[in-house]
DNA sequence: CCTACTCACTTAATCGTTTTCGTATTTTTA
DNA sequence: TAAAAATACGAAAACGATTAAGTGAGTAGG
């Protein structure tokens, strides 16, 4: 099926492909009932733009570039970040934004970097969320000339946006504390400046409240990772002396620990209390509802997809800035008051 | 930032643009030490190819559409749905296809319909999950001349991905009689052809095995919600006979059981068995673990990119065919030997 | 009535490729 | 050795849009 083309259309008004182009985008030197005439035909023929042929002119494809892997090759399947992303898409789109998959560069046939892979492809700009910032071809796609954001991770003179982990873990600390909890663990995720802004927040709190950490309640596992949280929460519970309360890397390996007690014969929170981070659906509806940190996903995703066009659509006017959004504490039922 | 171009490595080789392309290209009349020579310095210059040039010139855009949206708006956070995005992302990026959303018209400034987006946006072919396909927006796109693969839904001449319901709830319920279960509800989710197709396998099966099911122990629930399945659950518990096992329309809303469930003080397996659908990791590890049918998302995203490259690379010889993906039982514990 | 503007439109160049059709040179064939 | 054929490359026209510059008609001003 062939597209109709202003070509077409031109021909079908008896007036130039110039003057279709400019009625079409309003520009201002047409008449205004030749601009409605054209318009008109424009829609009867079923015209639309050819996206490829606009961006070859332009050097603006509205496409917005999605960089979205972890080491755990989530991807997509990431609660937090699926949640962030769709609020993301929505934005985007709202201003006329399409978003393209920037991929992994080991999938790719011809391999090109990110940055390569982002050039090709001609994005306006590109949000980078989830991945090894380490990796020198994110620092690659970062020190372009590319308007980008981050999500979760500053880069120097970039925009970022990130969940605020540092209070969102001091009021998670604090709840826990006015709860009457004061031995209290902290099973932390793998390194990263998520878990290190947390894990900060969490000494400082407890040290401003005067509870006191005994090293054995700092435990790491992975993010997501049920197996290790469920061998880490038994080693807790053995200790002679065990924490009334444990707070898990996230949601999902909370339930690592559930089982762990549970399979002690424990009850939640009636002999131990957890908390997780993040705020999934189904913790926050499961009984006993999970106390944890909702973080706002929607604002992450939409404060994101708005600095970043507004990065395209005015460099000049648009900072950098790092952009704190908070979250809140969800008091579920699996803290106990002591 | 400019981009290099072909002219730019033309003028380098002191070649034409036309040897440049052909060279790059792998075209026969170009002498090896020449296309050797120019590849040099194409690497050298940083060259890469303007994805819109060619996508004008070839009409081939090397991306593809993805509609993705339901019309409880979950969008990408959908379980399910992502894992199977994540996987045919994946194929359809080794064989280096990029993915693009095609969004909800009404989040569009100017409204293109779905076929129109695509279009628009020259996608070689487009996959469709997850919506409402009774959308005259998507019929529209699946009449178009496009290539199309539709996940979990048959239309007329197109090829479909589907997830063998029909053998997936019969083996579970298969499953559930041989663990020696007789009263056996099913809260079945709203009406699809996913719901349709399960709803009768159970029905199917059940007569088979002589298996009795009265009219209350069938109801239904939307999908994915815990609340209803709660409410729907507490129905079930209220019967004078009540079922000894119930299937839940999905593993997530299994959890509103869980909650009904505990809340009477009953115990699964031992009072009350249950079982779910999908197999999202959180319920295959949680204690107890949910028997579900664990649906084989990585195949059928796989096998969607797989049909839907075959359609666009080999039009004539690629048949439009329902690929039916079996699921496999997950024995958790939820189920009880009776 | 002549000049100077506006107004509304057209011409033509351009974006970065691909591809058809030449054409000049070399190689093969008779 | 002359003609035919193969080889290696170039010129130029597209693809579908945008946009600077140009043009002719109508209006206004003196």
């Amino acid at each position: 099926m062939k597209m109709v083309s202003m070509k077409d259309v031109s021909a079908a008004c008896g007036v130039s492909i110039a003057t279709v182009s400019k009625a079409l985008n309003g520009q201002p030197d047409i008449k205004e009932e030749t601009r409605e005439y054209i318009r008109q035909v424009a829609k009867e023929m079923g015209y639309f733009p050819n996206s490829a042929a606009k961006a070859l002119k332009t050097n603006r494809t509205y496409n917005l570039g999605v960089l979205f892997t972890d080491e755990s090759r989530s991807g997509l399947t990431h609660d937090y970040f699926s949640h962030v992303l769709e609020s993301f898409k929505n934005a985007a789109e709202e201003k006329g934004y399409d978003i393209t998959f920037i991929n992994s560069c080991k999938n790719r046939p011809n391999k090109m970097s990110y940055l390569e892979h982002a050039r090709y492809r001609g994005f306006d700009g590109v949000v980078i969320a989830c991945v090894d910032f380490d990796d020198p071809q994110v620092g690659e796609l970062v020190k372009s000339s590319l308007p980008v954001v981050t999500i979760d991770h500053l880069f120097n003179n970039r925009s970022t946006i990130v969940s605020d982990n540092v209070k969102g873990m001091r009021d998670l600390v604090h709840y826990i504390y006015e709860m009457g909890h004061r031995r209290i663990a902290y099973i932390h995720g793998a390194d990263s400046t998520v878990t290190q802004n947390r894990l900060s927040s969490f000494y400082k709190t407890c040290e401003e409240l005067g509870v006191d950490i005994p090293p054995e309640y700092v435990r790491e596992a992975p993010y997501r990772d049920t197996k290790e949280t469920y061998v880490e929460t038994e080693k807790l519970l053995d200790l002679k002396e065990p924490p009334t309360c444990i707070v898990y890397p996230d949601d999902f390996s909370c339930f690592g620990g559930i089982n762990a007690i549970s399979e002690r014969g424990l009850k939640i929170p009636d002999d131990v209390s957890i908390a997780g981070y993040d705020g999934i659906g189904i913790a926050m509806q499961f009984k006993p509802r999970l106390t944890t940190i909702v973080q706002d996903t929607e604002r992450l995703g939409r404060e994101a997809a708005k600095k970043l066009i507004s990065l395209i659509e005015n460099p000049k006017t648009t900072i950098a800035e790092q952009i704190i959004v908070p979250g809140k504490v969800f008091s579920g039922e699996s803290v106990k008051k002591l």
